[in-house]
DNA sequence: TCCATCATGTAAACAGTTACATGATTGC
DNA sequence: GCAATCATGTAACTGTTTACATGATGGA
């Protein structure tokens, strides 16, 4: 069996928790959640869901009680094998790396922006991540008390979001410092 | 003028750190970078590189001493303003919440192992973080010491690192403290 | 001479986005 | 009755990956 990509990682694990439960129920989670990257758009979710079928990790049941031919979803025995070897293919193949952070990617650039220009861009993030951050607070603080892994990867986006703080904190700190010199002055 | 996308910016910015220089150079330090998310695939960049070209956000030069038909890369004016955009972008459009984590991702399913699994999971993953911070310190000290942003990108990366191995930590405990409850018994 | 690295590129496949399109249900 | 939300799906496009393909250079 191959091994299911991030997305469909994803997908299998927010239906095993909430099954059963419709393809919308799915992309409003993705859509919701504080600190994400995908947008849950129907073009990724309705297709993958389809492969997911056909590979029989997930069924669909037609609700005929309702009109609007809601489906609902749920994870077949292959599924769970499947989202317990995807868990374990971090480790397998060293994908421990594969992070990524707009910010800090933007960090390495900041010489291309004017002195006036790294300030205005480092003070706007500080303050984007603190409220960024509070989001993260709000949605870890709203979680049902009793689901321990939801509880604790909710507080490892309230922990990324500190740490990002910090460290917009830290070159802020850097840029007030060499007051004089460094960046570009065609701004 | 489009605002750059996430590749294309660090395209823009590296060409702009080293020019000039070569693609295969670009694909180097994409592949050599520790966190990176992007495997700089011939694929992608060069047809990345044909796009900015004709926009006239780089030009190439063929380096006629060398029989490999090497081409020297270079960022315009236009080019320039296009990384400041980018820049900006990020505040303008919000797109901090733009984040990735695949340790986290999969902190959220590990309902879905077995006890046993999940503390193998936690204890491989914290393995994998501790060479993978040490990777990213390697990286730091390696740098040019006169790179303000070089070196700030780099520290962020290893703060990212810290926290993440925190994170694991924190995990961990939770795994162990919990000895007895949780857990799919199906592994 | 051989091998690692430098250097460029193409083709097929896949994944994800935006935009479009339709219709039902629920609460005011 | 109207609007927000629930609910499903398709089409065109863009970007990225893997795999393939070729050849030059430099050092042991």
């Amino acid at each position: 069996m191959r091994i299911l990509s991030e997305l469909e990682g994803v997908a299998v694990g927010i239906i095993t928790k909430h099954q059963p439960c419709t393809a919308y129920a799915l992309r409003k989670e993705l859509k919701d959640s504080p600190s994400s990257h995908w947008r849950g758009s129907a073009g990724a979710i309705y297709p993958l869901l389809e492969r997911l079928e056909k590979e029989k990790l997930i069924t669909t049941s037609a609700d005929s009680s309702d009109g609007r031919g809601r489906r609902l979803l749920s994870v077949t025995t292959a599924g769970k094998q499947a989202l317990r070897s995807w868990m374990r293919a971090l480790n397998d193949n060293n994908r421990i790396a594969e992070v990524f952070d707009p910010l800090r990617t933007r960090v390495f650039f900041l010489d291309s922006l004017s002195r006036k220009e790294q300030l205005e861009f480092a003070e706007q993030t500080l303050s984007a991540l603190e409220s960024y951050l509070e989001s993260t607070r709000i949605h870890l603080e709203d979680r049902p008390g009793n689901d321990l892994f939801g509880y604790l990867g909710a507080r490892g986006g309230t922990l990324n979001a500190e740490n990002r703080l910090e460290f917009i904190r830290e070159v802020l700190h850097h840029l007030r410092k060499n007051n004089g010199g460094g960046g570009n002055r065609s701004g």
